[in-house]
Parts: C-alpha cells; structure tokens; sequence
DNA sequence: TTGTGTGAATCCCTTCACAGCG
DNA sequence: CGCTGTGAAGGGATTCACACAA
C-alpha cells in the first residue's frame, strides 16, 4: 500500500523512514509523524504567508492556532516533531518558519507532475494556479479519448497513453494525477510505477495496489457529500 | 465550527446529537462516531454496489475489508455502531447492508446542491456523474462573473449571486458546493448559512466559520500534494 | 464449524502543565 | 515576564480475542 493517504480513514502516522541525514538542520525527525500534523503543517504554511502578506515579522503558535482551528499546544507539538523553531517569549521568526515548513513538506523545489486524463476533472486541474503557486508543475497531458489526442492545451499537447512511459522518464515526472475512469485506474498507476514515479494524486475511487514506496493521496468527492448528508441526517432526527 | 469535515486534522468524530428516534431500526445509535468509521462505510458501500454487481449475495466481514484495505475487525467494530446487521457464520446480505448504509450516510433521498462558483472546478461538479449517482442533484448554479450569468448549463441558466438566498430558499436546498476564490468564501458561507443550509463541500482554502449546526467538508488538494512531497521527502533521504 | 458482535487491551494522538530560555 | 518545548496524562480509535449464534 502506498505510504501517504488514507486510502480511507486508516493511515494513523507517516513514517519517514530513514532518519537519514538531510537538509533540514533538525533533531533527525522522530521516527513517526501523524498523518493529520502534516494536514496541519500544510495549513501553518498558508497561514504564515497571508501573516507575511500583512507584515508581521513574528507569530504565536497561539495565533497559529487560531487562524488554523487548532490548540496552540498542538502547533507547539507539530512542530517540535522537526526541530525548535521558535523563540521562548517572543514566537515564530514569520519568514523563517515559512521557509522550514516548506522544506518539511518538499515544497522548496519544483515537483514535475503529468496530469493522467483529460477530461473534466483533468481540465479544471491542469493550469490550477494554487498547483503552480507551490511549485507543482504539469508536464505532460495524457488521455486515451482519440480526439483528445493531439489538441493543444496551453503549451502542452495531450498524449496517448503509449506515450505514458516514455514521458515518465524522459520528463522526470515523480508525481501523476490520476484523473481517468475507475477501471482504468489500476493499469495506469502499476505502469506508472513500473517507471518510478514515486506519488499518485489519485481522484478515481477505488484503493489503488501500489508498493509501499509510493505515496497515494485519494480524492473522494463523493465520501466527502456522504459524510454532509450523514452529519446533516444524524443531527435533525431524521 | 461546522460539526463534519476536519477543517483539518481535528474533529476525531461526528456528533449524532441527539440520539432520537428514527428510521434506521438499530440500538439507539451510540453517542460518538469516528469520523474515520463514516469515511470506512462510503467505501463499504460502493464495495457493495460492486459485489451486487458480481452477483453475490453475501459477504464476509473480511471480504469488505480487503476491498477497503482495513481489517475485518474494524469492519464489524463500524457496523457495530449503528446496529448488528450480518448472520453468524454467514456474513451479510449484501443487499441489505447496501440499504442500510445508504439509510446510515443518509443518501437514500434526493439531496438539492447549489453550485456556487462557476469557475474551473465548478464546471468539472456540475453534472459529476458519480454526484448524480447518489442522489446529489444539482438545481442552482451562482457565479459573480457578468460574462457567465444568463448563461445556460444543461437545463440550469447561472445566476447572479444576489439571487443566492431566493435559490436556496425557494428550491429548498440544503448543500452548497462553494468552489469560488478564497476572498468571497466566508461571506456566501455566511449568507447561505443564514437561509438554512445545512451543509458546504468547500473548495476554498480557508477554515470556513459557521454554526455548530452547519456541516462543511474541506477538500483541498494543495495540502494532498503536500502530503505527497512531504512522503516522497521524506522517505529517500533528501 | 464459520463468522459475527463486543468487552478488554493496546496504541497513538491530543491535551495538559510546567520547566526553562530569551 | 512571555511563550516555547516537552514529558506525562488523558482520551479515542484500532486491534485482539473470544463467547455465541446460525
């Protein structure tokens, strides 16, 4: 199974596997973070740049939380599982806890990514600014439809899936969006792995095989309506 | 805060306030229900569709749980908490434990959606097959744009976002799908919480606030390709 | 005999509370 | 004095293990 994700509800922690050493100047990273910290993490890393946006040099943890729906016991605990960040008495340095949590979540460099289907979904993300605005960039368009094939989308044209492999490598994509039909789903993602990429977006809705190496997100839209109309259901009686 | 999603990372379980009487003919569902147990019975219940589809009658407890890769175990100790629907020595009927989680996620009716934001995303929702499929049917459509009111979507014309609170009130709708930029978000939250929504799938990245009776569901794929990096970064030393 | 339903045990995440540094 | 960093406590969710029903 893939290391990220919750292929649903499971995953309780992320393990990083190899302390190893790294770029990041920190107590080696105790061996297991929670899932949700780094949910969290990513949330801190927004909030910081709208605080950078509006001028403060530094910030809380309490008013991290805050603006994050969170303790600031917790923004305190998230982040020493990497290291001693802040200042006793006077908080977060906004720039340079910016910067570490974006290197925390390997947001600091460019990610190459292929889009894996064309169709509605595929198109509302291709371009999708806030990908780019964190350094995800699509590469490659890739979509079975033959009369999809060969148009034009801004300065990519989309491929067939022939193509998937020889795209993979010869791009050094690491990351696939994987937007095509459930039954197509499985087929595509063992190709994608056979070649390396090492993390799949995934909105079909099925739990994907993959090798524990490779990191799985899964978006479900349609868990996510259910889990509304449960709430809404439950609360009123019926 | 709305009582559903986990405006990210906390919300270890839905409330079912009242206990109250209902539908579902079970033990007077048990006070607290993980919300990672509501993601599992989504899965549970396409697994089910599935294995209509292959023709089988019953499952096992330990079937279900292969297909949504958790454990037997956790299957049943979910079920447990709404009722006890399988057979010793048997398992479950599948058509009845499809029927009684389509009663527990509450999408055994009809569910009226607004659409509000016709952007991008808004375009690839509306008429999400997979939305229809559940019984979310899309009956509105708003959007700021002067270049897109008046225009025709299938059956529905996009309105202007003044119309907002006549549309929810006067077509009787209880979830909105907000997928317009994160400047507007609180305010049309804000408005349509005001004429009785019930609950948001939110596509903008902000922690929206709203009554306690109010559900909303964060989706937010800039913090899943976080993950993601973050998994990958982990992982291989650098 | 098979597979459910469930208390008990375990594990993990969050919260608490405070020592300690700036 | 203020606010971080963190061990310890607490609370939930998952897993275990088995009694029991079909």
């Amino acid at each position: 199974m893939g290391a990220a994700s919750d292929p649903f509800g499971r995953s309780p922690a992320l393990s990083p596997s190899p302390p190893s050493s790294q770029t990041l100047s920190r107590k080696t990273v105790s061996r297991r973070i929670p899932a949700s910290t780094i949910r969290r993490l990513s949330h801190y890393l927004r909030s910081l740049e709208d605080i950078e946006v509006e001028g403060r040099e530094t910030v809380s943890s309490e008013e991290l939380a805050d603006r994050g729906q969170t303790t600031a016991a917790q923004v305190r605990k998230d982040l020493s599982h990497f290291g001693s960040f802040g200042k006793r008495g006077l908080g977060y340095r906004v720039d340079e806890l910016r910067g570490r949590l974006r290197q925390i979540l390997g947001v600091d460099r460019l990610w190459k990514v292929a889009l894996i289907g064309a169709g509605r979904i595929g198109s509302a993300l291709f371009d999708y600014p806030a990908f780019a605005s964190r350094g995800y960039e699509c590469v490659a368009i890739v979509d079975a439809d033959p009369t999809k094939v060969g148009a034009q989308w801004g300065v990519l044209r989309i491929r067939h899936p022939d193509e998937l492999e020889t795209l993979i490598g010869g791009l050094g994509i690491e990351l696939i969006i994987l937007a095509v039909p459930a039954q197509a789903a499985q087929q595509i993602a063992d190709r994608a792995v056979g070649v390396g990429i090492k993390g799949i977006l995934n909105f079909a809705p099925i739990r994907l095989k993959v090798p524990a190496h490779v990191a799985v997100e899964d978006v479900n839209l349609v868990m996510q309506l259910e889990a509304l109309s449960f709430a809404i259901t439950q609360r009123g009686g019926v």
